[in-house]
RNA sequence: GUUGCCGUGGUGUAAUUGGAUAACAUGCCACCCUCCGAAGGUGGAGACUUGCGAGUUCGAAUCUCGCCGGCAACACCA
């Protein structure tokens, strides 16, 4: 059986005294490891053949310049890990490491009292600022915002989780030449009229509209631009009919979020409009900084290392020939009102991986313009592109997308047929609940669960598939321990003796240990699939734990051990669900 | 053209960031419900060993270089 695959490369919190387990033997090793070489990193891993391998000793062999079975010797023979673990070597080097049955099972006893199964709390919380989801104003929101909300809200979740405080910046596409447009037809459809469209969340219709009035009709063209004319000035009745527009866009987005179970607010909504008055600023301080040129008229910056396809600098654009203001500066303005106002130590922009180039360059600048400290992280958390059966990816122009409610609503009658197939027995309210959060787990952890950067083929059919990997076999995982515990009725588990007797259980043991590690893992790399493979992992290690090992028919102390790990397995299983935003039925 | 991302059993993915015999799911085949939930479990076949070819070293899916293939970005739309 594989060990715990997972372990913190760094954190992003400081480190509590009282680490993981894996951190402790690490820290204990890496003392021996110091003495030989400095700093030397002891690369301990989980492993098959052992409960953890350090594989560092052939790196500081090859410093000293001695055979690596040697240094090991030495290491088991000048050790720290006494009353921890037992070390022996093998192969070329390798250590393996077996924990003393007493230090696992005290271990695992302190998880027993402690809600959050031994995660440490930040001890000096970090700002956190997550830019993500970011809809457009008038704008149905469709598979392609799926990515973006689902990744940041889990990593929102898991941000909090340890403690960090997180300012979510839902960044809508509000303001631009469309909105000229977008007024005109509002106006032209009546207020009220336009209102009820946009408030049932039609906004597909309500902006194909427009746009086709635009298209047809010279005269609304010559209105719409005048109109955002008006709207830049700030004249306050097309400011107020903007307004509406926003506002009814929001309050549906909201809508969509509620019914994706997404921790979004209103007031998480900063559109770009909010950075407008900053602009001239950005321009002015980016001009006094020098690094402003002149390029066509438009004014730019050249970062260094860009260039474009004929090989020459590639400007970013911050102040266009017309003297309108580009995204650039919009985004530019929002790292310094990040980093200024809201006082960030991170930064984390969940937008797609098309924007690589355009989130580099805006870093860059910022960077150069002494705006965005070193010591602020800032991370563009790309991820690739939903891809349609033909594995292109999916045009929002195109018509075809598919609306993120209707995939949505298609996903909970699946679920829902299922539980009335399998004869749960539910009233109908509860079961469409039950349905709707199935399918919120199946359409996330699909997307959850793979590495962010790939691509990945839009398939109902696997996105929904309740078997294998997915979000509604941990569910079920869950609810199965639930009923479990349910049925043992009160038991007192505080005074649990571990022994952990059989491989089953000491390998959920093991895995039950990493779960500081792989939540540290997840937040690291910004990696929710992280997450999702250690949850797997530990589901699967339960199965074959209670296939081996009877519970509730077990008696005396055993009973009491079996019925602890199912309690520790069932609160990570709920915790580390609701840290990627996936509800945890107690049955199923 | 330049730059970036990606290429792993039939299919979908993982691989603790350079570690030991490439793991899991799905699909397929064979078993398993008088036994706590079969949305499950057990076993088997499936990779001429990770697109191809070199290199770096004790050791490469992972790093370097060059090809091949897919996708994306590349001046005023975000």
């Amino acid at each position: 059986m594989a060990g715990s695959r997972f372990r913190p490369r760094t954190r992003t919190w400081e480190t509590d005294p009282m680490g993981s387990t894996y951190e402790i033997v690490a820290e204990r090793l890496a003392r021996s490891f110091d003495r030989l070489v400095s700093g030397a990193d002891p690369v301990l891993r989980a492993s098959e053949r052992a409960d953890f391998q350090a594989n560092g000793v052939m790196a500081v062999a090859k410093a000293l310049g001695r055979p690596p079975r040697e240094v090991a010797a030495e290491i088991v023979a000048t050790h720290e890990l006494d009353g921890i673990a037992t070390i022996a070597i093998a192969g070329p080097g390798f250590l393996n490491i077996e924990l003393e049955p007493a230090f696992l099972a005290s271990q695992l006893a302190s998880l027993v009292t402690d809600e959050r199964l031994g995660l440490a709390l930040a001890p000096a919380p970090r700002t956190v600022v997550i830019d993500y989801s970011a809809p457009n104003v008038a704008k149905e929101m469709h598979i392609g915002h799926l990515r973006s909300t689902v990744i940041g809200d889990a990593l929102a979740r898991s941000e909090r989780l340890v403690g960090n405080r997180v300012i979510a910046r839902n960044h809508v596409g509000d303001w631009g030449t469309p909105f000229g447009m977008l007024i005109e037809y509002l106006l032209d459809l009546g207020e009220d009229r336009a209102i009820a469209e946009l408030s049932i969340g039609d906004l597909n219709t309500f902006y194909q509209g427009a746009r086709a009035a635009f298209d047809a009709d010279e005269a609304f063209q010559r209105r719409s631009r005048a109109r955002v004319v008006l709207l830049q000035g700030g004249d306050p009745e097309t400011r107020r009919l903007w307004r509406i527009l926003v506002d009814q866009s929001v309050a549906y987005f909201s809508q969509v979020y509620a019914k994706l179970d997404v921790t979004l607010t209103p007031e998480d909504v900063v559109g770009e409009s909010f950075y407008n008055d900053a602009l001239e600023g950005v321009v002015a301080d980016l001009d006094a900084l020098g690094l402003l040129e002149d390029s066509d008229g438009a004014r730019c910056v050249f970062p260094p290392g860009f260039t474009n396809r004929d090989g020459e600098p590639l400007p970013l654009i911050v102040q266009k020939r017309d003297e309108g203001f580009g995204y650039a500066a919009t985004d530019l303005a929002a790292v310094r009102d990040r980093v200024d106002r809201l006082h960030a130590d991170e930064m984390l922009y969940v937008v797609g991986a098309p924007q690589v180039q355009h989130f580099a360059m805006v870093f860059a600048v910022a960077r150069r313009a002494g705006w965005l400290p070193d010591t602020v992280r800032c991370e563009h958390v790309t991820f690739g592109s939903v891809l349609g059966p033909d594995r292109k990816m999916y045009k929002t122009r195109s018509g075809e997308t598919v609306k993120l409610v209707e995939l949505l609503d298609e996903a909970i009658e699946r679920a829902y047929d299922a539980l009335v197939e399998r004869g749960t027995d539910l009233e109908d309210a509860p079961r469409r609940e039950l349905a709707t959060q199935i399918a919120r787990a199946a359409i996330k952890y699909a997307d959850l669960s793979t590495e962010r950067q790939r691509d990945y083929v839009f398939d109902l059919n696997r996105m929904l598939a309740f078997e294998g990997d997915t979000g509604p076999y941990l569910q079920y995982a869950h609810a199965r321990l639930r009923s479990i515990l349910r049925r043992a009725g009160e038991v007192e588990l505080a005074t649990v003796d571990f022994t952990l007797a059989n491989a089953p259980s000491h390998a959920l043991a093991l895995s039950l240990l990493a779960w500081p590690d792989a939540v540290a893992s997840m937040l690291d790399g910004a990696a929710p699939h992280r997450l999702c493979t250690y949850l797997f992992d530990l589901a699967q290690r339960l199965t074959a734990f209670y296939e081996a090992c009877p519970v509730l028919s077990a008696e005396g102390a055993v009973r009491v051990e079996r019925l602890a790990l199912c309690d520790l397995a069932a609160r990570t299983l709920a915790l580390g669900l609701d840290a990627l935003g996936i509800a945890a039925p107690e049955r199923m």
